[in-house]
RNA sequence: GGGCUCAUAGCUCAGUUGGAUAGAGCAACGGAUUUCUAAUCCGUAGGUCGAAGGUUCGAAUCCUUCUGGGCCUGCCA
């Protein structure tokens, strides 16, 4: 239902006389939205005003010829004018009635199919399979997720892969591990966490000799930022009131914090790392690990057999952790293309850029220069091994290839903007102007501290303990006995499990999907499952609601087919604010995926949730004045609940009857 | 140095692409209940939208400058 959409219609028949400008009508249609005062109006027209200038008349007298010549009695009860010219429209409660009895006849909820479907590859996810996931992956998988059941409801032919990091150089460090530092009974008895523990024993080691070589660098940071201070100083002392001196003098003082706050920290670290005494065991038994790393690595991308052979033997297991983490979370990928799976295409794609004269030879390394960049793309190091920017171009090709898409969306952190910035020039330039690449860029996940959580350093918790924690918080609130006892629900240890698990789960995504995809987001487990406010607990329990109230009636002999085939009525303010919330769920939709924002899906369904709240608390259902009232209600319920139903779905997220 | 990005109520965040008096949640305060599930509802209070200019009918939103964070910046992903 796109009732925006038959507005702007009636509007566009009635500008097309009074604008001969066809931008002009078209920018001028935009300005029809639904009313940010809901008090004046359902839908307002912002159109008048901007034509002041074009039509040289008074916006009064422009905005009262549109409304002459308009035609919306059928569907607006009052077309008014108001302040500088705005044209405020309030719907007929009788048409939005009836256009309510024909969503709720329609199996998606009056939400109709795009006239044209586009083939959309979603990539998200693409967590690195032997380091262990963690909250940090959250965001790319929630919300790629989403995007991926939206578009696909609303129609689009959506193909998702999930492009595991399954080549990198983690696997070297895993291989190096194994090889020396293996315990042979876990390993059988447990492989992943095993594996685990290889992956964190080898890079801690790497970590605190990158430290410890990196002091001299730090100190001679520190150095020259002391000298920075001084000569600043001096010239300020010579012209004590230039703003430009003051200026720099400020600067060289932060940069010398800066410079001995990072040496303190790694100091600090290298401290930390010493007082553990296998580790100094490690790092002295295995001096320069990193290069030994890079050479299995190395050895695993040439064809060594002992690495492939180990290789082959990792991955399955690696990948049954992350899938269990999948299983948990219901999320389920078309494809998984790993990066592995590229790797014979790679030296293609170096030929194809010489080919192209894209690709040049600079320090030994293989790279792109592209305008507007600073740094080149590299394609191909030194030692002659491949990059990711060389597995994403291949990528690009292989799924042009394979899919032809017409939107390829990538669904990675904002850190990596630069790199798709040049990936996606690179791809224009090969000559893929087909698809519109788009770089679904979020915020970084923070710790409570306000500091990104970061892969390399620290104790990081995983996924799999986050997600149970916040079930157990869950079941914890939901499932208290003395709440359910009070509201009359009895339950068996099974349904407390589905209703704490659905609710938990629930949390953390609605969490990350509430906010803005763009800014960074605290973690904060204590908020996100308070579930109380903007939470999915607050959601699922109108939707819980709904569907009590549905099950009395059918206790009282109001089945469904008695009151389905009723006429709905909005009579009362809430049902008529209600009943337009239901009607904007298509609308919503279709904004939230012109940025790929889920947040307008969490925000749309809070509202219809609130209202929901508010219309149960005003008005009521089962004992309503009349029978012909009660069907009309118990139908805006039922509407109300599958609406809700369907927003979770496609946020990912789930519903239980009673909670 | 260059580039990207952010700054909105005490806290966490929205803000429909430039629209009317800047909104929610949490926290605080005051009301409502023999509950169709109180995980609720109604209300009060809380703001120099980081600062200063500019653009125009109109700016939290756009342009410039400044301040302060975060991120990226040739061989990790």
């Amino acid at each position: 239902m796109q009732i925006l959409a038959l507005i702007r219609e009636r509007f566009a028949t009635v500008l097309s006389e009074l604008i001969e400008d066809p931008k002009l009508r078209a920018s001028s249609l935009e300005r029809i939205v639904p009313s940010r005062e809901p008090q004046l109006a359902d839908y307002q027209a912002n159109i008048a005003m901007p034509l002041q200038k074009p039509l040289g008349k008074p916006p009064l007298e422009i905005a009262q010829s549109i409304v002459d010549r308009l035609n919306l009695t059928d569907i607006c009860s009052s077309v008014s004018i108001a302040g500088a010219g705005y044209i405020n429209l309030k719907l007929s409660p009788d048409w939005l009635a009836k256009e309510l009895d024909q969503a709720y006849i329609d199996p998606r909820v009056g939400v109709t199919s795009v006239k044209e479907p586009k083939t959309v590859v979603v990539d998200y996810s693409s967590p690195n399979v032997a380091k262990p996931m963690h909250v940090g992956h959250i965001r790319s998988t929630v919300i790629g997720d989403s995007i991926a059941k939206v578009m696909r409801f609303l129609g689009h032919k959506v193909i998702t892969d999930n492009h595991l990091g399954d080549w990198g150089t983690q696997f070297g460090m895993i291989i190096y591990g194994y090889k020396h530092f293996r315990n042979e009974d876990d390993y059988r008895a447990r492989p992943v966490a095993e594996l685990s523990r290889l992956y964190r024993r080898v890079q801690s080691v790497i970590a605190y000799q990158a430290a410890v070589a990196s002091i001299p660098r730090l100190e001679q940071g520190v150095e020259n930022a002391h000298r920075k201070v001084q000569l600043a100083t001096e010239k300020l002392n010579a012209a004590p009131n230039d703003k430009k001196t003051q200026k720099e003098v400020a600067a060289a003082n932060n940069g010398l914090k800066q410079a001995s706050e990072e040496l303190a920290s790694t100091q600090e670290k290298i401290a930390q790392a010493q007082s553990n005494p296998e580790l100094l065991q490690d790092s002295e038994r295995h001096p320069t690990l990193n290069e030994k790393v890079l050479g299995e690595t190395a050895a695993l991308h040439r064809g060594d057999k002992a690495n492939l052979a180990l290789w082959d033997e990792f991955l399955p297991h690696c990948q049954d952790e992350i899938h269990s983490v999948y299983r948990r979370l219901n999320i389920v990928f078309d494809h998984e293309f790993g990066e592995s799976y590229y790797h014979d295409m790679l030296p293609a794609v170096i030929e194809e850029l010489f080919a192209k004269s894209l690709a040049v030879p600079s320090d030994g390394a293989v790279c792109v220069f592209l305008p507007g960049f600073d740094a080149p793309m590299i394609v191909q190091k030194q030692d002659g091994a491949y990059l990711y920017a060389t597995t994403d171009i291949a990528t690009a090709l292989f799924r042009e290839r394979e899919f032809g898409p017409d939107v390829s969306l990538y669904v990675v952190d904002h850190r990596q903007s630069e790199h798709f910035n040049k990936l996606f020039a690179v791809l224009e330039k090969i000559g893929l102007v087909h698809t519109q690449f788009k770089h679904v860029s979020f915020g970084t996940v923070l710790g409570t501290d306000g500091k990104p959580f970061k892969t390399r350093s620290g104790s990081v918790v995983g996924l799999e303990s986050l997600l149970d924690e916040a079930v157990d918080r869950a079941w914890q609130v939901v499932c208290d006995p003395n709440r359910l006892k009070v509201a009359g629900l009895e339950m068996d240890d099974a349904e407390k499990r589905v209703v704490a698990e659905t609710v938990g789960l629930g949390a953390i995504k609605y969490a990350d999907l509430s906010h803005n995809r763009t800014s960074d987001y605290v973690f904060d487990m204590d908020k996100m499952v308070r579930l109380e406010g903007n939470t999915s607990a607050y959601v699922q329990y109108s939707y819980a609601r709904a569907q009590s109230i549905l099950r009395r009636a059918v206790a009282q002999d109001w089945t469904p087919d008695r009151w389905e085939t009723a006429p709905m009525r909005l009579a009362e303010n809430i049902e008529m604010s209600l009943g337009l919330q239901l009607s904007r769920f298509e609308e919503m939709l279709l904004q939230s995926m012109q940025d790929f924002t889920p947040n307008l899906i969490t925000e749309y369904l809070f509202d219809l949730a609130r209202l929901f709240s508010s219309f149960l608390d005003q008005c009521q259902v089962l004992k309503a004045d009349t029978e012909r009232e009660a069907f009309s209600r118990l139908k805006l319920t039922a509407l109300v609940g599958r609406t809700l139903k369907q927003g979770l779905e496609l946020l990912g997220i789930g519903v239980v009857d009673r909670m």
